[in-house]
RNA sequence: UCAGAGGGUCGGGUGAUCGCGAAGUUUCUUCGAGGAAAGUCCGGGCUCCAUUAAGACAGGAUGCCGGAUAACGUCCGGCCGGCGUGAGCCGAGGGAAAGUGCCACAGAAAGCAAACUACCCCGUUUACGGGGAAAAGGUGAAAGGGUGCGGUAAGAGCGCACCGCGUUUUGGGUAACCAAAAUGGCAGGGUAAACCCCAUCCGGAGCAAGACCAAAUAGGGAUGGCUUAUGACGGGUCUUAACGUCGCUGUCCGGGUCGGUCGCGUGAGCGCGGCAGCAAUGCCGGGCCAAGAUGAAUGAUCACCACGCUUCGGCGUACAGAACCCGGCUUAUAGACCCUCUGGCAUU
RNA sequence: GCGGGCGUAGCUCAGUGGUAGAGCAUCACCUUGCCAAGGUGAGGGUCGUGGGUUCGAAUCUCAUCGCCCGCU
């Protein structure tokens, strides 16, 4: 049992409205195709994540492609990149889907690494 | 070979690694979006509510005939009308003789008929009056059957022939309807996707339905204990009497929010064969179990093959994502394939 | 899941089957030394799209597209 396998487990989810509401009031970062949030929660220790797809960019299709590729990004990066106590909020733009793989990772990756300072 | 008509099928495939959801025999294995899952336009199942049950009014929907179906506004077959050389396609296609309304402009006149120009007769006189007539002109989407012959002062279904229309009869057909004959002698303009009439159907809401479990806090009810009440407060004021309300705490009960579980997938199910039927479809036999999430599971990388484009590096493979389920309708859809049929041209 | 409304000129809206209109905006002219205001006039419309009913449709009707709103 290697730990990334047991941080990725104690990757929480955003559900509410209401965290998300919270989520917003902090930094965020646009980098390539995508948009990150992010804002220290004092009230729980682990990595939370939340993603959305607005229906400005385009169908149901649309939506759920680029919100599995987001979560796909966070389940490899955030255990290496994210801050602990932290919520993020991942907001999907019109090329999320159209962007190769490797430039979405660099995308995240460069997005975490600039809101961790 | 060119141009078309109708119907159907598929919707990239195989494998490997890392992840996700569900189930199971839990170190693992199996399964995991569609033909439209979409729009939510109809019809049903299921659940709750109301009602003794059924009907009526209102409102809504449907509307040629027969059949299929759980049901339908769907489907199949037929009839009639329109379009097309044709294969075929399209049609809300009952009632205008129950009543009401409307038919702009133009036109003399838009509906129980009437009479502008022109026509014919008589009188008077050429600026007229009385009568006949509804063929000609012109208006309009539409002018009270159409064409021809006779007839007449001029004309007119006034008469006749054919066509149309109405009524009756006969024959065919389950019926819509079709055909024939006789008869009437032209009435009854159009519009019901105008109101309306007739026939048939429809109770309402929706899985966020509904059922169950159930924390913290607040509050409700029952009951016991403590406190006290010769008390305080209330009904406009005062007095007396009566009435009502008011503290702390234990136990039990019920409702119920966040949350959780069920509902939730064996079903009007799928495909195969046979039989009945022109068909929609039905019946019989044996086979299969094939998503079940809930801020919502399918993504990433790689290899080979298929197709298309290519600047030979590669790039792309439509429309589109289940949310209780099913039958339809409508709309979107790169491309590929199959079957049947029609017309033209050429050849034999 | 259920229900309602809207689409007409560049913008905001009228228009109850019979030739598509108003205000603002645009353009031209007048007025002024110049601009604004004011006055006169002009242009500008597949009535969201496609069928149907009708002699005739922005209007009636069916389908479809887009936008907005409400309940749960």
């Amino acid at each position: 049992m290697d730990a990334g396998q047991l941080q990725s487990q104690e990757l929480g989810r955003l559900k509410k409205r209401a965290e998300f509401l919270f989520v917003r009031d902090g930094r965020y970062r646009a980098q390539g195709a995508v948009v990150v949030q992010a804002r220290k929660n004092p009230n729980q220790e682990g990595l939370r994540v939340g993603f959305t797809a607005t229906k400005k960019i385009g169908n149901a299709v649309i939506r759920n492609r680029a919100k599995r590729r987001l979560r796909e990004t966070a389940r490899k990066l955030l255990p290496e990149y994210g801050v602990p106590g932290t919520d993020y909020v991942f907001i999907a733009r019109q090329n999320t889907c159209s962007r190769t793989y490797s430039d979405l990772v660099d995308d995240v990756k460069k997005a975490l690494l600039t809101l961790a300072r």
